[in-house]
This record gives structure tokens, C-alpha cells and sequence, in this order.
DNA sequence: TGATAATATATCAAATCTGACATATCATAT
DNA sequence: ATATGATATGTCAGATTTGATATATTATCA
């Protein structure tokens, strides 16, 4: 793994020290990173798009701006269902959700 | 909302019978749910594919078999994650769980 | 019939996720 | 410089989700 890109990781708190950074991360935890991170960068350009602020959006869903930036950086504390829901609460369909996973990455580069 | 299926989302906890049966299912409620009855299927599909019973993905994902039972039926106490880290561990792509969830219904017919 | 395997449902303590809040960082004005 | 608005990060009590367990239901045998 990349200097970089684990400390992105560890940043956001994925658990880069454990098992994960000696012996990589499995396909499964970097699909699923890879996942969340799309889905967390679509919420972003979707907001973007609407001309909305963390707090605006924030405050559609019943959130808080914090959580919103937690969710738009990919953070361990946030769960796929928040992400989703919030994309369904900005007007995105199922299958431009599904669209957007379709291109996460599966492995590792 | 016809009878059969508010039974079936009754029946796993969703709650209908507040707002939500008099006034119907907000587009995004429904998607919600259509998305995670996909990702049910889905995952059902795949393990019977593999041969493999609910108490045998069970142990391979470090659950119980009455989660696996909750997961396939889309009981409301599941999340998306373990949804998806499920399929993810019985070897789904993102492009296919991308697939997928691009067929869910988006709006209640 | 009834024995056995698979699946479904109910409950609960522990783990995880949540919104709220405080505060920090960053960008862009004046 | 510094004020302002937007975004990021840390913490925490309360809410939700979790695996475990018990038990019920269903399907498929002999």
C-alpha cells in the first residue's frame, strides 16, 4: 500500500495498523473502502451540483454539517445507509446509485 | 400500497402503520426498502448458487444463521454494510452489487 | 408418522453508528 | 491582517445494529 494512501486511511480511522498494513488489505476490505469512498465522492458532486452547503444538506436529511463531511470523506463512522439514504434524499435514483458503484474498484491497483 | 406487500414489510418490522400506510411510502422510503429487498435477493441468490447453507455463510462471515435469515428476508435490524460486506465476501464484485442494485425499483408502481 | 435439516422469528447485551456540539482548518473576501 | 463562510475533526450520550441464543416453522426424507 502507498504511503499516501494508508495515511488517507488512517486519517479517517480504518484500522491501519492491526493485521491490515502488514499483511494488506484483503479484497474484500479494499472493495468495500472502494465502495464507500465512490459513493461518499458522488454525495459530494451531487451536493456540489445542487448548489448546496454541508449545512443545507445537513439539515434535509436531519443531520449535522459534521456528519455530512464525515460522510463525504469516506469516514469509518459512517455507515452505507446513511450515504444511500442521503443520495436518495437528493433526488438520486436506485440506478444511478447503482451506476456509480458499478464503477468502484474491485482490487487493489 | 396493495395488501400482500404492506404485510410482508409489516411482517419485518418496517413501519407501516404510522405516517407512512396513510400517507404512502415517500419515493425515497420506497427506494430505500426496493434497494435493500434487491441486495436480499441478491445475496440469496448467490450463496444458493454456491451451495451453501445460511449456517455455513454464517461462519464464513462471522455471524449467526439468524442473521443470514434476517439478511435474505430484508428484516428492517439489517444494514446495508453487512448486506453488502456479505455479498463481498462470497466473492460479488462492486460492478456486480453496482449491477444489481441498478435494477431495484425506484418508484413504488 | 416423526426424525432431521434448513430456514424464520424473537429477544437481548454488547458493539457500532448517530446527531449534536465544540473547535479547528481552509478559502476568500476586504 | 482579520473577518466570514464552508468544511473538517474530536468527543460523547443516546439510538440502532450486532452476534448469540432459544425456539418456531417449513421441507424432505424414511
Amino acid at each position: 500500500m502507498k504511503a499516501a494512501k494508508r495515511k488517507k486511511l488512517e486519517a479517517h480511522g480504518w484500522k491501519v495498523g492491526s493485521a491490515v498494513d502488514l499483511l494488506g488489505l484483503s479484497d474484500e476490505e479494499a472493495a468495500y473502502i472502494e465502495l464507500k469512498l465512490t459513493l461518499a465522492r458522488r454525495l459530494k458532486e451531487v451536493r456540489i451540483h445542487q448548489g448546496l452547503t454541508q449545512k443545507e444538506l445537513a439539515k434535509l436529511i436531519d443531520s449535522s454539517q459534521s456528519r455530512v463531511a464525515k460522510m463525504e470523506v469516506g469516514d469509518h463512522s459512517v455507515s452505507l445507509d446513511l450515504l444511500i439514504k442521503s443520495l436518495l434524499a437528493l433526488g438520486v435514483s436506485n440506478k444511478d446509485i447503482g451506476k456509480t458503484i458499478t464503477r468502484a474498484k474491485s482490487k487493489a491497483a
